[in-house]
DNA sequence: GTGGTCTAGACCACG
DNA sequence: GTGGTCTAGACCACG
């Protein structure tokens, strides 16, 4: 099993959003296929020694931004990549991401250049993006 | 003067978090020089329309991280430059935020060129860093 | 006041739901207005005679959809109208709500004049929309 | 024989109501007549591949609520019509459903016309009614 | 005083 | 066994 989910409970980040960071993580990076299921909500919580409620805070967040689909009684399970938001939509959550970013690094003391390289870098960790219309 | 704090309310970054950040970045730019005296909490609250407790507060901390010194009666003045994390440190944290940012990009279905094109873009917007460490 | 929310606690559709819908409902009838201010999740969960976090799951999904705007320390309030779906997810999610009456409709046995013409009349009842690009 | 079931998995609407919503339909409709004997319990589940706990839980809800008549050991046989609800009852529900509907469409920035005729192209792919009532 | 997060624990709906 | 909802109550972050 590629996917897998640390929690850091002393970072300042809420354990829910580390969550759901690490399974947007695990998708983008094609550890998580569509149609792959997560371990439940109970399971989980289990395994990072959480409440259930905070899984499940979690895979709402995703299942509401089209990420995954839950179905009753089955499990959640990575969805079939589709457009939900517009335009203007994604790029405000763009920005809104690279603004969070650029303040992190710039504040820890990298230069334009060492960031820019940095996310290069990174970017070729992931597949190569299939758009689609 | 060149330094100036411009806060946006309708953000999500909390007010006081912005004004730490600003004047982080005034003084790694240049613009605030070891020894300059930072207008009062007060003065500086009327001019940005917050409460100046919001503004004190942001001063608490940078004090605490030895970024401002605070000389009683005088007010609040630039430190000497010290480096608070270790390189790793630096490091794991600008990796954990590129992580977080290139997921939602391409989740948000950017490709990697438009995500390079648009960190660059944000990039300009800030001044040249002049590192001194 | 003209906004006000009602319970019922014997429907089958969730209390978050139902603050949910009136919400939207009173701002899409012109009730609230933009950057109106709504009562606070404390409040209003004193009100309802439900525990707050349930208004805080309501509240929360209405910022997410870009109906609310949540200002730390001082409340929620109605957002700018912006265009936060694809038109596809536009259509996915109006087909889905329409789905939703049609069976309700047709399970009460109304024809489809009659549930054309109650549409009809109950959107007499909300201002006429002025699209934005 | 024109009786015929379609379940959706994908969708949020579980699968035990898609039963019980398209054999109303298909007695409101005159596809089913009274009298008109229903394929048995196991035999649905086999042709509609899903567990033969959600046909019973469906028919279950049709025998309780009247449509559905259970004959020991014969199965289940369309009942003599009834009606469940006052009309007051079935228009205050039915107001309720259209309050929903018309505020996420509007909020969905759709004008009054495209909700009309989304609704109406929607109905147009249900059977027309023969009221009995 | 405001919203945000989290836990512990319960009960329900679905398959 | 799976997810969904809700309560009671706690503590934190912000202004």
């Amino acid at each position: 099993m590629v996917f897998d989910v640390v929690i850091s409970t002393g970072s300042n980040v809420p354990i829910y959003r580390q969550i759901v960071d690490q399974v947007r993580h695990a998708i983008a990076s094609g550890d998580l296929a569509v149609g792959d299921q997560l371990p439940s909500v109970r399971v989980l919580a289990e395994r990072l020694l959480v409440n259930h409620n905070t899984v499940a805070k979690a895979f709402n967040e995703l299942v509401r931004d089209g990420v995954l689909e839950s179905r009753h009684g089955l499990g959640a399970f990575v969805a079939k990549r589709r457009n939900v938001f517009s335009t203007a939509e994604r790029r405000r959550r763009l920005d809104a991401a690279i603004t969070t970013l650029t303040s992190e690094a710039l504040l820890l003391d990298f230069s334009h250049e060492e960031l820019l390289e940095a996310v290069a870098k990174k970017l070729n960790g992931f597949p190569k993006e299939k758009r689609k219309a």
